[in-house]
DNA sequence: TGTACATCAGTGAACGCGCGTTCACTGATGTAC
DNA sequence: TGTACATCAGTGAACGCGCGTTCACTGATGTAC
């Protein structure tokens, strides 16, 4: 009874920091005002949580929950480069919906510092990069992969965040995701379920054609001219 | 003469100020610390930057300053795509040397508010992508191409920034820049200075390759096959 | 079953500190007559 | 040239506030005899 009573209190600290962190941003997050919109006295959320830092992680930790929450809601499936894809887009929405949660977890940088939420997700994140891997869908190496997926993802969505509404640039994302996991895995279809692999086709056949540029290669001359042309039709061909 | 006293009071605060960001990060840039580190008293600081929200500008601004100067060191070449690749590097490099600054500068994440140097730093970008558009190395339009470089890049910057030192993936930077370069641009040599054009087409070769995969393609049967061959000969060239 | 005691989640009120900021003043420099 | 005045970058000292935190206590619950 009286864990749960405990527990209770804790639930509502929290809800209330949340609703101060989504309200006013991590600056409206004082022991004082969560204390205040918690109905609750300073003693009691330094029992429960120790002291500030205690709390923020707390709340961090509780953002985190949620976010894992919709991330299970995914179940995985036998097809991990359609896992990544999802969960790329997963893990923008989340930022999206809850971007003072987001900032607290992944924006908050100090040199050296990986935010914990950083850390657990780089974890979640190289466990299906490495079924993927298994799946002989890598192109690169497993912590390659991840740190690269992770980077650009999370570049992605504090760009989207900080972007003021009226300019979010609302593709920035899918066409991010389609170059780095195409780039890192073999699947044919990473430009996403929207994007038909003839485009993929298309992009890179387009891509290839621009890297022969004028260099020697190991065909023939009347290979790499056939070469050409066909890239150029299958570049056409979206 | 007064001028100049002035703005030598005002470049002592700044330099104080500065010392501070990068020893104690942004948490250590109280008004007080600043005056006592530069020696003068609380009005002075107020009559030059009005409040404490205009000095942390000033000292962004003067952050931002710095990062100007390495990046003019660098003049515009005849190869725009070229200057997009140390643009990246040099962006990374600049990060990595001053991240108390960087931090300041672009990981001050306010959901609708973009930092004023990631907004200087964009319109800067897209003038050198707009010179590869009129140069015709461009892919997708230039506002595309900016955006999805300074959220990739600002990306890769934050989290070699956050990564614990020895944890740093030293090669994360380069990786993505050729990814994201190379899927932007047509140039032929977007891999950089150090990588081999060759490889480059190897890993455009097997990219197609794998896009391929089990589609039609408006190829006929045995044309596909011969270019498969012939891509798989293009990828074991490195 | 009743009583005495331990435990512990909570309250009410305060402490002391560092913060951003401002008031009243000084003293040096430039300027009009 | 000398004097009176305006300007203004600076000083010294303080104000008041909100902060994180803690002290002393209450009252409900669980427990031993």
């Amino acid at each position: 009874m009286s864990g749960e009573r405990t527990s209770a209190t804790r639930e509502r600290v929290l809800v209330a920091a949340a609703g101060l962190l989504a309200s006013g941003g991590s600056e409206a997050l004082s022991t004082r005002a969560v204390c205040a919109e918690a109905g609750v006295q300073a003693p009691t959320l330094y029992r429960i949580f120790g002291d500030k830092d205690g709390l923020l992680d707390a709340v961090a930790g509780y953002g985190f929950e949620r976010y894992l929450a919709e991330k299970h809601a995914m179940a995985p499936t036998e097809d991990p480069v359609a896992d990544l894809r999802r969960g790329w887009d997963t893990h923008v929405d989340f930022g999206l919906t809850h971007p003072a949660f987001y900032v607290l977890m992944y924006g908050t940088v100090r040199p050296g510092r990986r935010p914990p939420a950083a850390e657990d997700a780089l974890a979640m994140l190289s466990a299906t990069v490495e079924r993927a891997a298994r799946a002989g869908r890598l192109r690169v190496p497993v912590d390659a992969a991840a740190q690269t997926i992770q980077a650009t993802c999370v570049g992605v969505t504090l760009a989207l965040i900080s972007a003021p509404a009226d300019t979010r640039d609302v593709g920035l994302s899918a066409r991010v995701r389609v170059t780095v996991l195409t780039s890192l895995t073999t699947c044919p279809d990473a430009t996403g379920p929207h994007d038909s692999a003839d485009a993929a086709v298309a992009v890179h056949a387009l891509t290839l054609n621009a890297a022969l540029g004028e260099q020697p290669t190991p065909l023939s001359r009347p290979e790499t001219a056939l070469l050409r042309e066909w890239l150029e039709r299958l570049a056409a061909s979206r």
